[in-house]
RNA sequence: GGCGUCUUAGCCAAGUGGUAAGGCAUGGGACUGCAACUCCCUGAGCGACGGUUCAAAUCCGCCAGACGCCUCCA
């Protein structure tokens, strides 16, 4: 498997420090507002990064954090006129349900910043003895110039980055440099005692913290979007390297942005959305497919046209399962009708192995979904012209199989729950059915009309009425 | 100013040396009472120019355009 290491610039073999775990840590949101669609990006890649290493049999400890203080958080809070908890508390839950509607996987730790403040005063500790830290006046900076690397991820020179002219001068620092571990309190705002006196931290260091905390010194991937690379993750390196002397994280994968009309996202341009509007008009599962329609490292562009062919796509491989689940329903009535492959199906059944090779290859070449999505494409294609209810039970049950698993790997929710009709709609379709025999066909119309107002869409298929919800 | 990325059909998007996957949309056809679903058919020489090579969308150079980071940001 091949990774493309954002370290080293290249696609790497993939080699996990433990043969069968893989300790991987993903930046997560600050919660002081619902998750926005660029939000949903690293989410959504990630896990399926995470599910591809789980079908191919690792165990994934995947740790992702919530920054529930910061200075957006404080503010927003101080605007409702609440306390900073209670507002990402409640951005924590909508984030849950957003994440759960994209099918994204609980982390298996989801640790807080304000429930590790300890271990962040401990490290910044270390850092202080190990002479990478010092403190000014209730602050405590980070001595940048202490760790001869800095700069290793986002390829910055040191030199040049003190030569730029952005860094606001403060004549604390020993360093324009150096970045804050630790900050004194201000009026109104949520601290904690610390030897330094009452303050909080830093952004920087949750992440080193709870990295090390949960996964250990050394880990096999740390993720997040692209802008995170500087200062962010540079600045994690610096901390966590400097404590503990290892390599920090073997592979550092970011994702691209999302635009919006082919521009960046920002609430000033008017092009901002949350997941949740957007959820208004298409299901979660739309946004998913569409997010890994094209590769994590390229630009998406956001608009409705793609959201309108991702939602077309989705549903043409949505049918076809349904189709395969409709016909096995029929042949397991039938259990003594053809069960075994065909000379034929076995052909067919090649077929499919090697497309979910494919599948396999394109995901293995740095998780490459908009190939991989291609296989199923292609498998969707071999089920519709090839499979009737005539197939041989098995040849259903492996095609059925096959989808149905590769679309799991992707997180693709493909197959609905069951509904039941109300019992009006069934003797609606009903007396549509005989009005059809009798030629009626204007009340035929009538009737589809009338179920179509209620959200009910009716497909006279070669198998009889079906219906689905609109 | 520094660092970096991208430019493939109407739209989206794979492909990184051997002669262009796939999706959506369009048009035509089959199926259907009509639809829907499904199936078949339908389209590009890869931003411009120059170079390397037997051979380039794929390598090099240059030009043009779009974009990102350098500052809170996924």
């Amino acid at each position: 498997m091949k990774i493309y290491n954002t370290l080293t610039r290249k696609k790497e073999e993939f080699i996990p420090i433990e043969k069968e775990k893989i300790r991987m840590y993903v930046c997560g949101p600050t919660v002081y507002n619902y998750i926005h669609i660029g939000n949903a990006r690293p989410l959504v890649v990630f896990d399926t990064v995470r599910r591809y290493f789980e079908y191919k049999g690792y165990q994934v400890n995947y740790v992702s954090n919530f920054t529930d203080v910061d200075d957006k958080i404080i503010a927003r809070a101080n605007e409702e006129g609440i306390d900073p908890t209670q507002l990402s508390e409640r951005y924590i839950k909508e984030f849950q349900k957003d994440t759960k509607g994209l099918n994204v996987k609980p982390a298996t730790v989801h640790p807080r910043a304000t429930l590790e403040i300890d271990g962040m005063i401990e490290m910044i500790t270390e850092l202080i003895e190990k002479k990478h830290a010092y403190e000014k006046n209730g602050t405590v900076y980070f001595r940048t110039r202490s760790f001869p690397q800095y700069g290793k991820l986002s390829k910055k020179k040191i030199d040049e980055l003190e030569a730029g002219s952005r860094i606001a001068v403060n004549d604390e620092k020993e360093d324009p440099l150096d970045f804050v571990l630790w900050k004194p309190k201000k009026e109104g705002e949520p601290f904690w005692n610390s030897p330094w006196g009452e303050g909080r931290p830093g952004w920087h260091i949750e992440c080193s913290v709870m990295s090390r905390k949960y996964l250990g010194d050394e880990i096999d991937i740390h993720a997040g979007g692209e802008d995170l690379i500087f200062p962010h993750h540079e600045n994690e390196i610096a901390q966590t390297e400097s404590c503990t002397e290892k390599e920090f994280a073997r592979y550092w994968m970011h994702n691209a942005f999302i635009n919006v009309d082919h521009k960046k996202m920002s609430k000033s341009e008017g092009n901002f959305f949350t997941v949740r509007e957007i959820e208004e008009s298409y299901p979660y599962s739309v946004l998913r497919f569409f997010l890994l329609s094209v590769h994590y490292r390229s630009p998406i562009n956001f608009s409705k046209e793609s959201m309108e062919a991702s939602k077309n796509g989705l549903t043409r491989i949505q049918t076809a399962i349904e189709q395969l689940e409709y016909f096995k329903q029929i042949k397991e009535k039938n259990q003594m009708q053809n069960i075994k492959l065909t000379d034929q199906e076995k052909v067919l059944v090649q077929e499919i192995e090697e497309w979910n090779q494919k599948f396999d290859m394109a995901m293995e070449d740095d998780f490459n979904t908009a190939d991989a999505i291609t296989a199923i494409f292609e498998l969707v294609r071999l089920a519709n012209t090839n499979l009737s209810a005539n197939s041989s039970l098995e040849m259903l049950q492996i095609t059925s199989f096959k989808l149905l698993s590769l679309c799991d790997i992707l997180g693709l929710e493909v197959l609905k729950k069951k509904e039941s009709l109300e019992q009006e709609v069934e003797r609606l379709i009903a007396t549509r059915q005989e009005a059809r025999k009798a030629k009626d066909f204007a009340k035929a119309d009538e009737i589809r009309k009338t179920l179509a107002d209620m959200g009910i869409l009716l497909e006279d298929t070669r198998e009889g009425v079906k219906w689905k919800r609109i």
